[in-house]
DNA sequence: TCAATAGTGTCTTTTAGACATTATATG
DNA sequence: CATATAATGTCTAAAAGACACTATTGA
């Protein structure tokens, strides 16, 4: 009984899966794609891609998201964020999943194609919302909360808008991420207080039609970690 | 020019790297093994191994642990931590290698046997330390970051005492991680008030050779993240 | 007794949050 | 003018940190 016919150890198939975020109409969204296999037909996944042999982990995500979603954003947040390696996770055999976390500005051109689209992280996981492929249904979350919990102690909320930026519109993302109202005066307090989080930029940002004061326009600072943490109320 | 000779997509072989982690004296350490390759005699490495085709990769991990340092430890904190993927991080070929975070307590009996040994994380990189194989040098400090990081926003630290266990023992494991002395009163005032990081258990601990007041003991609490977090002074 | 560690009390400084006030725009 | 948003000011409550003090042990 241990004489097995097959070599234990094999070599597996790898692959990338990517959860890009982005913040669209103040809502904290996620790009999904058509799967491929005419089996799942009806169901939406992560943009995801073979590892080829030449390939470094990295280079297979930007490769995902352009080929299956026509985003080139070499300028994305893109980290990983866990490798997924159920045995069952993929009904075509034994796949590992490298699974990414992507952070970029709204796309002025949205891929609202039929094989890409982006929804509402709200409504995942509900009856409006579409129905995941494979285990993205456990992916996904991750990506989530882990966009969340960053935002406290990193300046990961900058990917999402484009330079240069109001401290409104980085108010507007934590809203959209978090989902919670925050005080636009301690908000502020806190950005500009907390070393390295922005940098004052030129000129003055016009206001939105309904009028208001112009705002000052801020860049991305150098600091990676916050020092004191953006806490969430 | 665009017939490639070879698969572009291929099977790549996949590892799992396990950076276990020990308070052992009051110093961080690190579990490291002898790799198998004569070529690397000398360097030292995390343990791993070749993740099975039957074998999901939280199992690999145990059995790295198991196979390479003698070490069982079902109770263990095991996280992922990273998966490595670059080209060229293992001389023998393409190796996606899944790393792993372990904590446990000072293993009374301490593994140090010809094949495996605990090293001072104070020592790593210095001329003193032991040198790395593969691409470990860049795993490590990874590992450590992570277990520094997590001791701020999670009740981690309890993975590295044995239940039960007393505040100064917990306060020891701080220490050690993070390299700062913290104030004893401030500390326990801290941890106490923090829902769900110790529970009170019954009985006092001994006090050390050179005396003192005998300690309450505490267990581990349910809370996950701590709120609010253990900051790094 | 003293030294060592556990645990409590108290004070100061810092930070977070609520909310009023002023500034500058649109309609 | 009213309304909307930006930016500043101010007050209060909570938290962090420094450090004195008490409690209980071993030597």
């Amino acid at each position: 009984m241990s004489a097995p016919t097959a070599p234990r150890v094999a070599s597996c198939a790898v692959a990338v899966d990517v959860a890009l975020l982005t913040v669209r109409n103040d809502r904290l969204q996620l790009l999904l794609v058509q799967p491929d296999a005419a089996a799942l037909r009806g169901t939406w996944a992560l943009p995801g891609r073979r590892v080829r042999d030449d390939e470094g982990l990295d280079d297979t995500a930007h490769r995902s998201l352009a080929e299956l979603a026509g985003i080139t954003a070499p300028e994305a947040h893109l980290e990983q964020l866990r490798t997924y390696g159920e045995l069952t996770r993929d009904p075509r055999g034994r796949v590992v999943s490298v699974a990414y976390l992507a952070l970029t500005p709204t796309p002025g051109d949205p891929p609202d194609t039929d094989r890409a689209q982006l929804f509402d992280v709200a409504r995942l996981g509900t009856a409006e919302g579409p129905t995941l492929a494979y285990d993205h249904d456990r992916i996904v979350p991750d990506a989530i909360e882990r966009a969340r919990s960053k935002l406290e102690y990193s300046a990961l909320a900058t990917a999402f808008v484009e330079e240069p930026f109001t401290l409104g519109e980085l108010r507007s993302i934590y809203e959209a991420v978090w989902g919670v109202a925050l005080d636009p005066a301690n908000f502020r307090r806190k950005v500009v207080s907390t070393p390295g989080f922005v940098e004052e930029a030129e000129g003055l940002a016009p206001p939105g039609p309904g009028g208001g004061r112009p705002a000052k326009r801020y860049r991305r600072g150098h600091a990676r970690r916050l020092h004191p943490a953006m806490l969430r109320p």
